[in-house]
DNA sequence: GGCATATAATTAGCTTAGCTAAGCTATGTA
DNA sequence: TACATAGCTTAGCTAAGCTAATTATATGCC
């Protein structure tokens, strides 16, 4: 069921430059050592679990040499470990290591952060919105064109 | 008042990789000819008439360089113009011209911009959600640490 | 089997956009 | 007048996206 009425620019707008500000601020402290991307493909390694680095990059929504970097900088990290494809050469599956549960655990609950400094300054009534949004502006995000 | 319990930080997590993906997405199609720092410091200007760079940049929560280039980019576009301060030989200020009105409502109308086509897509319950969460968003990223 | 095509990942190099450090010029104060 | 401060610019770094071209493997067709 789409809308009948199209949406207003203005919050359209709103959203777009809002959206741009607070990734700047986020990606300004990046959590640890970790840079933004290299958080955002972990965490989808984590979920979807061994992962083809195509499949990886495509849910990202990322082309694919931008992956092999992120990839790269994980596997240095000793995050993720890539594991041939015993019945395709060319490909191989993209799995995390213990360590990258206990980082991410470690970032998750990371209170000092600077998101959830902020976060802890609102309402209940505003975070309960936030947190309303949020699988809308995820499927925002993840939606195809 | 701030919340007596802390925010989830799963909650937190879901929030940044979320915004992150938005940004990516929306950062590969910059409306028109304009970047996308440069939009959102043409909304500011706009907005805020006449602005010193500098408290420009401290708006945009941004670096005094950074804004040094993007503003070079709105003047070459001839979207803002730098006016002199008369009682400062150093400072100057923004201004947007004409060109920006016109530029900035084609942008907030363009229908076939892919935000507007996502949001379009969204259920009339969902739309609601998101522009209720939208002063919360912008008060995340405007907040100071 | 052998060659053409297709696919997975990588490499090389470009762009945008943030940053810090250092520099220039104007201001203001001792 | 001399020195410190403030506003903006320049130079050069990093992160992270992209496209185009390469490499290596699969696959499909004669």
């Amino acid at each position: 069921m789409t809308m009948t009425l199209q949406p207003d620019p203005q919050d359209i707008t709103r959203l777009r430059v809002a959206v741009g500000r607070l990734h700047r601020r986020l990606a300004q402290r990046t959590s640890g050592e970790l840079t933004f991307a290299q958080i955002s493909a972990l965490v989808t390694v984590e979920k979807h679990g061994p992962i083809r680095q195509g499949e990886l990059a495509a849910r990202e929504k990322v082309a694919a040499p931008s992956m092999t970097r992120t990839v790269g900088g994980l596997m240095e990290a000793g995050l993720v470990e890539k594991i041939p494809d015993p019945e395709d050469g060319r490909s191989c599956h993209i799995a995390v290591t213990p360590a990258a549960h206990a980082l991410l655990d470690k970032v998750r609950s990371e209170r000092a952060a600077m998101l959830s400094e902020r976060a802890a300054r609102l309402t209940p009534d505003q975070y309960a919105t936030l947190v309303a949004a949020l699988p809308v502006i995820e499927q925002l995000a993840e939606e195809d064109d």
